[in-house]
DNA sequence: AGCGTTACAGCAAGCGCTTTCTATCCAATG
DNA sequence: CATTGGATAGAAAGCGCTTGCTGTAACGCT
């Protein structure tokens, strides 16, 4: 039913070992049974059996990227990148890799799960993108899966995430704790002395990072922190609307608040709005990724941008194999402040 | 080195077939014996190999999803509600499978590579999102492709694409068409008769559709359309801006600009603010699908909410065989008009 | 007690490809 | 002219798993 390898060999009147090396190209084959076998492939409509081909080889051309929310263009657009840079030349067989981007919804048994699926499936390499979930049990589960990856071969890339020691991964790791206090020190240079701050998801070292660096600033400028001021909530502008409300209720005399992500000021924006106050000129709020639709917010967001393409398009070179690792398996990628309308000196 | 099924069997005393049998669940195995061979897999931390597995039974557990532009939440949305439906229960080891998300940045050649890549993989199941390219040969190639896909087993499903005829492929179509039309009646209605149209990439079915839908509306109404107020461009921000400020060059008496999607919208509205129009006294604007942050646009974006999430998982469990297909394997989504603050009467 | 069943378990034959080792041919060399 | 070696091509042994078919015990029945 199926055209197999064989079938080519036979009418191409070559072996089947001469068909697989003239498909692999990694051994000299005469031009003219080259034609004949490429012809024959034509012919026949021929299509190389992926499963058969790894099984033999023990290698194949999967890519696994791990994202927590594939709808969030955080991720979109690490893992476009990422992708990018996957299916150039270098490989095997037409130099086709196959990128696959597994959501795990930020649950750390899927994310186990996909882990095994990529093991099982002999993965040539696998990304992590964003956060961890700071867990003890299953942080250590997943090293150890990093750690059986690697030595299986599979070369293992941590994108936006802190470094896994031990684990052999490469690690290109996103300065949250610099950025966020950068950020909450732009708004106290404005002035600010009271500001709320939304964080994410508690247990995600993201999470944990950029509030650590919110409260440097706050510690390094003498300001006292009212844990009044701090709400956890998801990593999207749901959670930013209700949080906002929360803090004006919990204090209205705020004049800022600092929101995990920009998806989450987005969501605060609109709670201050209907809550009739105005941005900046009674309270102004920050972002932090920098992603697309920021710049067209009204007013536009002051945020921390951070370069997801770059990073993403460098973890995926070096998980092909195509750009040296950074020295000590370990980069820390900066973000940039970008001030914009969204942010202003406090009231009064 | 690694673990194999023969290695669990030795150690389970058991034979390679009772393994096997135990792991896919598919054939009486005595409890006693299946918690020995359990065990053993437990101890030896084996992983089942995938490429051998899919050889040997002939089919994978791979499914793949198609999508123009992973860092665009409208095909992240679909993406994830297609996985969320994939990952269930109901295949075999442990039901998981997993979900290949393939960018082709809209290209016609990187389509035809990743379906041949799947098909390669012998993949279970093929969901292609987003509209279609409409060049004959290549359209051919794609429908021929399709074609052999679903005569291999896999399951093809469009979702948000036009049907592909005597491809066997179930399509669930989006209603651009109708929704294009509904929204430019909706500013006709409210006095619009200068209306300008930005539209998204030419030879896509999607801006076709929604071009077409838009006309329709004008010819209904009696407006004769000049030429001058259709843009074409890419499907996002940047193009949208830019392509305002064009319009707003040919023709500044417009009244209103209709973007051929959210993110298109957006940069209109960036580029009217720039130019000191305010939305919607001087320019009403509208756009399409709905996207997260539409609502936070401000004012908010008049637009047509397509459902994306029930659409893509109504697509994964077709897909997966869980839900019967719509009948003649065609359905049609339609959109529902949301009408908010960026849309008003023109001035005057 | 004898025999048909039922319920498991194992054997062994592949699945379609890669790759090592070996064979062949022919040009180049002494 | 015999010999050596480079360039190709083929034979065949797997890669690790699934599954049809073949036992074989234990059970229930008459």
């Amino acid at each position: 039913m199926t055209v197999t390898l064989a079938d080519v060999a036979a009418r191409a009147q070559v072996s089947p070992a001469t068909v697989s090396r003239v498909l692999n190209g990694n051994y000299p084959v005469a031009a003219s049974t080259r034609e004949r076998v490429l012809r024959a492939v034509d012919e026949l409509d021929y299509v190389l059996n992926g499963p058969a081909s790894a099984l033999a080889a023990a290698t194949s051309d999967l890519v696994g990227i791990l994202v927590n929310d594939i709808a969030d263009p955080f991720f979109g657009i690490m893992a476009s990148a990422i992708q990018a840079e996957i299916g150039g030349p270098g490989g095997r067989a037409g130099g086709e890799r196959l990128a696959v981007v597994c959501n795990t919804g930020g649950s750390p048994e899927r994310e186990l799960t996909y882990l095994t699926l990529l093991q099982r499936q002999r993965a040539a390499a696998v990304v992590l993108t964003g956060g961890a979930v700071e867990n003890e049990p299953h942080a250590a589960a997943v090293a150890a899966k990093l750690r059986k990856l690697g030595e299986a071969g599979t070369r293992v890339v941590l994108c936006g995430r802190p470094p896994a020691p031990e684990t052999g991964a490469i690690a290109l790791t996103f300065d949250n704790r610099g950025g966020g206090r950068e950020l909450t020190e732009h708004l106290i240079g404005l002035g600010h002395r009271r500001l709320g701050y939304i964080a994410g998801p508690e247990e995600r070292t993201t999470t944990r990072h950029r509030l650590e660096g919110h409260r440097a600033a706050l510690a390094a400028a003498g300001i006292e922190e009212d844990p009044r001021w701090t709400v956890h909530g998801r990593y999207d502008r749901r959670a930013g609307y209700e949080a906002t409300l929360e803090l004006l209720r919990r204090d209205p005399s705020l004049t800022a608040v600092v929101a995990a992500n920009d998806s989450v000021a987005l969501g605060a924006c609109a709670a201050l709005r209907e809550s009739g106050l105005r941005i900046p000129e009674d309270v102004s709020v920050a972002g932090f990724d920098d992603l697309p639709f920021s710049i067209d917010a009204v007013p536009a967001l002051t945020t921390v941008r951070l370069p997801l393409a770059e990073a993403g398009a460098r973890a995926g070179r070096i998980a092909m194999g195509r750009e040296e690792p950074p020295p000590g398996g370990i980069a820390t990628v900066r973000g940039e402040l970008m001030v914009r309308g969204s942010s202003g000196g406090p009231r009064g």
